[in-house]
DNA sequence: AATGAATGAGGATTCATTCAT
DNA sequence: TATGAATGAATCCTCATTCAT
């Protein structure tokens, strides 16, 4: 399973090398997701990415252990940029219920989505890229046992919801925004809003009657 | 965009020389289909395919305008497959209600799936192949509409009910079996289980009474 | 082990196509034996192998089923030649003795080497590539076997003369000769003819008196 | 040519930094060895060499001036220590004679390959690099040279042996030997004791009587 | 002296597709 | 119609070597 090659700090040089290479890293990622988005994750190629990141492919090797670990690192971003998304909009909300937490995240993840399109290239292949797969899956899964404790927390899901529901919850709904980029380019705002409609029946059959009326947080 | 190339039969030779013609290009698609379900889409080549149907590549062009073509070919063949199960299935129901309509039709979806794992992988990478996605789009307007008539003219929805909703919760189910196969090769149960409930759960918003409690067919 | 791709002829077409095919071949094992006397093996691409035969590098992917296949092919064809050449020039021996036949025999060599200066090359090489190294090794063994038959048939050698004693002065002229074509690019005469008094003087040393002697054909 | 760069000493910091640089360089050799035992000297990079040396690459070429020169520095030692080893063992023989000064000298080279296997690999491929084929042929010719001088002064050979002839067996023994071990990795005994009989029944035709039946050193 | 980082210059192999027969 | 052969165009990746610090 490819990895990124470690480019670990090294403490004795100030902060210029350690800053110039993960310029160079972000370059690179941000070189490989403007392909992808443009041509899609199959036309991408070593040295498409290394062109419009203005280096010389040999050095895309230097910090990545193939092209499939370049993708990797970039979905692994975009991942770490929803979860914070998540974290941060939620801890925005007023009201707590089912149906404002479910919008909330769900809100999250299609503010991301829109912002890092190669994401949903990348992950609708998952697949492909055995590494790719088994990251999304984890990622999904950290989320969705952070939603459902979040709901136990807060006494808007009763007993009768199960951890595997609420993974089957974030699962789903992650794939119908999928579809819906995949639908639009900007994200088909109809299936969004159903999806997220979806999503909240959903659950709404699990909810607490504070899950169902909100409450104050 | 790349499309089969006609193999009307030639009228000269009869039977033999159209029925050898047909299984060839039935040989093709299985042989296809088997290397998909293999090694995945990506890994697909004119000359696997030709190999593992006894052909020699250049044969392959003779029946299909290139290898888009044969993916094509066969992904319309799987959906033509669903098309008839859900038909038939849904013909054999006894009490026709949202819920029994949902899961009938699922269900019917899951069983082609099952027999037909090349879909799965082909479809799920519709964005690639712009023919399958088209393709994949225009059937699933064509299922979502047809249940849509189905549900008015039974009595099942209610006028809120839009095609558009009908279509959002096909393409959503479409996707959660997808879903449910790329976790598990023979399809995750409870995932499956778990997405008949939700699209239920999300189309009863919009039914009948008798939509709810069912009427004899 | 890479091995030569199949180049059966199809019986269907008559000679054109078969002949092509292995006029392709040749020239193809020409250029390669051409480049490896000029650059040595380690500098030999397949790129400049196909450039100098006048084909396209895929065409060479055609006939071989990697660089390698290419230097067994081309080893394999000077080992026929020098089994041939042996063959001929004992033949034409008036008398029989050790002496005579382990000098025919290393002339024999002597000359394909200079003919085939490709084939010290890639021979000496024979650890890296396993295939040819394991060609060599059969090609003396047969070689010597059938000397040894030779001997023992015309009486020259005594029963205290073992195969392995014959597969060793095989193998010693052998590289013996390969060492006189490392000095020296016309092949060392002086280290040639002290090579054949050494294999000879170990020879004799087994033989009858009609091997020292020697006898009429 | 490559040459092995100056590694003297900077008489600035006394034995420590002399030290430590024989050291890395003795390191490099050692890992460079073992590469090439375990995987052959075309599969050897300078960047395998300075992680097993656990070096930066960089190091490597503060002493060394290019890959090259890291073998030509690895056959210069065990090239040393061969010398060493015949020196030493002549030097405890009691009874010396063509046939025992040959079998020691052969077998004190023996004793290095089988120490040395790395010395097999690199000195077989001389003609890829100029420097260490360069460096064997006069080493041969030191070795042949003093064993010529030897052989003369203890009245063991006539006058009919020539210098010529002495090298001649010096690198017919060695490359009876490479071939030994060619074989078998660690040296075929069978072969080792037939090349041992045939230089020596070689070189006793120009040995005087005490040469064949021995003198008390 | 030491070294992390950078890179120019290939190199082997693959593949979809097209012809000539 | 059928097909063996041919091939243009890429693709990923490696490596020896050199700098900048």
């Amino acid at each position: 399973m490819p990895a990124v090659r470690t480019h670990q700090a090294t403490p004795k040089r100030r902060v210029p090398t350690q800053e110039r290479s993960r310029r160079r890293v972000e370059g690179i990622l941000d070189a490989a997701a403007t392909l992808v988005v443009e041509r899609g994750v199959d036309a991408l190629t070593t040295r498409d990415i290394a062109d419009a990141a203005g280096a010389p492919v040999a050095s895309l090797y230097q910090y990545f252990a193939d092209k499939e670990a370049v993708l990797l690192a970039l979905a692994a971003r975009d991942m770490e940029e929803m979860d914070a998304q998540v974290l941060e909009d939620l801890g925005r909300l007023e009201v707590l219920s089912v149906s404002s937490v479910v919008r909330t995240t769900m809100k999250a993840f299609v503010a991301v989505y829109h912002r890092r399109r190669a994401f949903v290239e990348i992950y609708l292949r998952g697949r492909t890229n055995a590494a790719v797969h088994q990251f999304g899956r984890e990622h999904n899964a950290r989320v969705a046992e952070s939603l459902y404790a979040f709901a136990a927390d807060a006494g808007l899901a009763g007993p009768e919801l199960t951890p595997a529901m609420a993974l089957l919850a974030v699962e789903v709904g992650d794939r119908v925004f999928q579809l819906a980029f995949e639908h639009d380019a900007d994200g088909d705002p109809v299936l969004i809003e159903e999806g997220i409609t979806m999503v909240t029946a959903y659950l709404e059959r699990y909810a607490t009657p504070e899950g169902l009326a909100g409450i104050r947080a």
